[in-house]
DNA sequence: TTTTATTTTCAAAATATTTTGAAAATTCAA
DNA sequence: TTGAATTTTCAAAATATTTTGAAAATAAAA
């Protein structure tokens, strides 16, 4: 396979994969070139390469840069913005989980906090079965939010090493 | 709160919740809906509960039915299926990793294999990128792989004592 | 078998999301 | 300042996804 087939296959898989998870795929594409570029772009490169507008390209990139995932660079003496991603995937995986569990997992544990203390009596079989459904969800949220913060603090060698020998 | 301020509260929060993550809030809010009944419920239950279209609701419990969190049960002397989701939910996740492992996480590193062997002067350094950026998300993927194996394996009690204690 | 209840399918309609592109705003050099 | 280059905004258009509901298929009862 020849490098710009790759390249293309990359991108689009990236993409596709990205619906998956939530996240647009012209935002993943953008993210998926910037990744396997050596250096930084343009947001005219962004869309000559992936054939998009430049209203499209402008507020995907802010996206990404929201998240923390690309950086804008200014170039000595360039007019335009340049923009870089971060190129070491352990980084990239620390910053997803730190930004969704912001956005998703706290909220979520806010409200199962909320609606843990329903009215009622324990002992009819609806509000019993509602409590223990929230508070299963609770615990689990609670241990997976410990969990991913020790992921979040951990440096890739601890990852690497300790755990997964650990894991085995 | 009263308990059907409660529900209607989680099953729309779950349904939020699931469209980050790639799930229809549909299939979200009748599994939230199933997942605090205690007793088993027919598609027409679900209908009302939830003001859906049957073809709607008949389409999202046959997909939560694939993805192995809900299961069609059939009532003695009754004439309609029932269904009724798993309630624990440590089993729930390990499900859910189980399935989105074979399905996402799977064919991503199929793909990665391939792409890693691009032609091309490795000296280049647009090859150069395109390898090191593959390779370090093939072995980021090599690794969560083997972390979900192991939690899937796990039983919650290994899980939440060892695992956590390990984790602090 | 025939009838009735129930489930499934799927084309069309409704809704939601993404994309475009041109105008407005901003930035910087002259 | 002024004006050219660049970035940002956002309403409208295009596209994609979800939902509906009625017809077809299936299953059980009469």
């Amino acid at each position: 396979m020849t490098l710009p087939e790759a390249k293309q296959q990359f991108i689009s898989s990236w993409g596709a994969f990205a619906t998956h998870w939530g996240i647009n795929r012209t935002m993943a594409q953008i993210h998926a070139l910037l990744l396997i570029s050596p250096t930084p772009l343009t947001q005219d490169d962004m869309m000559t390469e992936l054939s998009l507008s430049r209203g499209n390209v402008n507020m995907n990139i802010r996206e990404l840069v929201d998240w923390g995932l690309v950086d804008r660079v200014l170039l000595p003496g360039e007019r335009k913005d340049y923009f870089t991603a971060e190129k070491d995937i352990w980084k990239v995986a620390t910053q997803i989980i730190k930004e969704r569990k912001k956005r998703e997992l706290e909220p979520m544990m806010r409200l199962l906090a909320q609606l843990e203390n329903v009215e009622g009596d324990k002992k009819d079989k609806d509000v019993k079965q509602f409590t223990d459904t929230i508070g299963g969800i609770k615990n689990f949220s609670k241990q997976a939010d410990r969990m991913l913060d020790v992921m979040i603090k951990a440096d890739e060698n601890w990852f690497v090493g300790s755990l997964l020998k650990f894991f085995k």
